[in-house]
DNA sequence: CATGAATGAGGCTTCATTCAT
DNA sequence: GATGAATGAAGCCTCATTCAT
């Protein structure tokens, strides 16, 4: 991996690079902050306009659709996890804990000032949370597919597999395991904060509740 | 539960009872068919109505909107899913086995002549792979959830929480375990269908692997 | 005029007499109320029926649309203010004394218990305030007059005037004067609360502002 | 008063200034002709669309709703009149004479051509009589209010209160007086051709009866 | 390249009304 | 006579997009 492309994403998803000006990267930052307060369904590239004082022909000329300004942010943040991953496992050598440092990454949040970019991390994981499913849940699926822009998320199961695989190579279900982990992070988040019921979680354990439930099933899913 | 009950919604879901009227029904069957065309967003009212040739005023005289229809479909889906593990596991008596039927529920094509319904039950689990999450994933869900209306999945994830704790009364996680069989069962079949490289399937074991990934997960899981 | 006649109002107005059923009453009733409450243009014979527990079709029985409604409604009053104007004057003497218990009729509230109905009268004067000049304000005004559906504003007006004449015979617009009367008494009574500055009302005077503004007025205009 | 801002209206009322651009102008002048027409109550922007041959989008980019282009006209005329109430009053020198020509603004046939806009002035003035008091007269006053919007017209009032404080100080209520004169105008305009028996109009007459009826009334009202 | 203006299409919703019982 | 059910038509509004400068 090369750790400054990362975070490049697939030039299919956008018209222009929204990296390469300084208008680019205010959609993505604005995005992130109005889609997280609206929600995706109430995201309009007309609120988006409003809200950066720009127009909404502006903003075409980097995204075609709120879809694709979307998947652009969710490939961002899977680059950008899949850089945390590589990053901060590099360091650790027992294969366990750097299956705990895994899961932590996922549950816990996220540290605000590493990478070069200023959008906020915590916010971005919130909507990965709430919206990421709704870019791949849909009927075009397969038309997106083809483009390739599902690969960061592909990188980095691949990536996570490989650890798993590392852990117990007798583990016949790596990707999967890597994806139901992911998914089940975001669900399980989504549902202790707004339909506790679902869960076990309770007001003690709030903040570790799903790192320690997603520990638990990994290990005994894996156990040597 | 009464059994003749599980299939009656709650009221707040509805104006009108779909189940009281011939239009009523047919709105239901046709919205089930109809989603699962155009994928819920492309799903319109007036769709719908063109579809059964009726008109979109008589639909608004049943449901507010098409979230509210998507949510009657849904918790009549999880009804329907309490009623069969009710049912099917009655006359089982060995606790794993019951815990595998339960997986083989979620995972293997439902019988079409169960129940009076004449509801195509293949689509409808289809449909609910790919859009049950977007009744919740949305920024009203504290609204929705006041209205009680989740209550039907709430109560399918309580009956299966009870057979994990009787089969492994140590188990910590029981209401977690339940939901994360359910949406992990939806999203490795949309996975191993639509973008298989985030699952391990392979050709052969296609129909089964779902299936076989969540048995071995959760006995893993629940090991005694 | 016969009195018990007097709140009868013109066939034309209803396809069923009101007054002749007890739904007939309710609907008027709340209709009132319902109007007061939301105003005219979101006044709808839906709400009308679900506040009153009956349906749409029952209303229309009575009325064929909520101008024909409001005009009953409208009706009903200036039949009310003229029984009101021969009862309260005729026991006084004094044609000055008698014009201005006129000026106060339009300007105060209104006796409750007078007359037989349940109406609410001081609910009723205020859609009267806010709404009666919408009844005639409208493009279809000629067909409207032409079914005599005016008749009691008229009786009410010409009655006036018959006062203003026997006061000063010299004065040339009995008729504009005793509309003008009545209008501005409407129009004062929302301005001096919605829009005070329009007015000359302080404080102190509110309550009786519009009596005396219009009391000034009628007797320098009729000055002997 | 500065004159080329004099027809400049609230910003509150409209989201793209009309005057701005030849669309704009467009809408608004369609839009006196068209509730001309057809009354306020059956105006909707897809009719003014398709009498423009525009699209009710385009129109919504002026004005958020009907009622906004209703205020923004009413507007324009207020402070219209209190333009040409300056502009023709300024070389009469007579204070009672002034006052006559105040009646006679507001009574007679508008002069097409003064001014620079192309409004046809005399169906304007006919939509104000009919139209104008259903800005006001809705639930939603206050609101409306606040926004400053109804300006122009008390600006009106209260440079015709000046005048009338000027011809008599003695008198109590310049600023209902006012209103009552310009409101009595639409009224008794109104009546003298619609429901010609609410007023004391005669064939001969007919022109100049509303301004003699007023002249007599402000005159007697401020006798000196 | 960025923006201001314009618009075709369609979504969502309610109204006013009729029909059948 | 009263009501429950159904609906045609239209209103109101926004979205996604294009064009011209």
């Amino acid at each position: 991996m090369d750790y400054s492309l990362s975070f490049k994403v697939n030039q299919n998803i956008y018209l222009r690079d929204p990296e390469g000006t300084e208008l680019g990267k205010q959609i993505v930052k604005h995005a992130i902050d109005l889609i997280y307060e609206v929600g995706f369904e109430h995201f309009t590239f007309k609120k988006l306009a409003l809200e950066m004082n720009t127009t909404e022909a502006s903003i075409y000329r980097y995204f075609t659709n709120k879809h694709r300004l979307l998947l652009y942010i969710l490939n961002w943040y899977w680059s950008y996890m899949e850089y945390l991953v590589v990053v901060q496992l590099e360091p650790i050598h027992d294969l366990r804990a750097k299956l705990e440092k895994v899961v932590e990454l996922f549950t816990r949040e996220l540290p605000e000032h590493l990478g070069q970019s200023d959008y906020n991390k915590n916010v971005l994981h919130q909507i990965v949370i709430s919206e990421s499913s709704k870019v791949y849940l849909v009927k075009e699926v397969k038309e997106i597919n083809d483009h390739e822009v599902f690969k960061p998320y592909k990188d980095l199961c691949a990536r996570i597999s490989d650890l798993i695989k590392a852990y117990q190579p007798a583990y016949a279900y790596p990707h999967s395991l890597s994806t139901t982990l992911i998914e089940t992070s975001h669900s399980q988040l989504f549902f202790s904060t707004h339909l506790p019921k679902l869960t076990d979680v309770n007001n003690e354990a709030k903040a570790t509740f799903v790192e320690q439930f997603l520990k638990d099933l990994v290990f005994k899913v894996l156990a040597r």
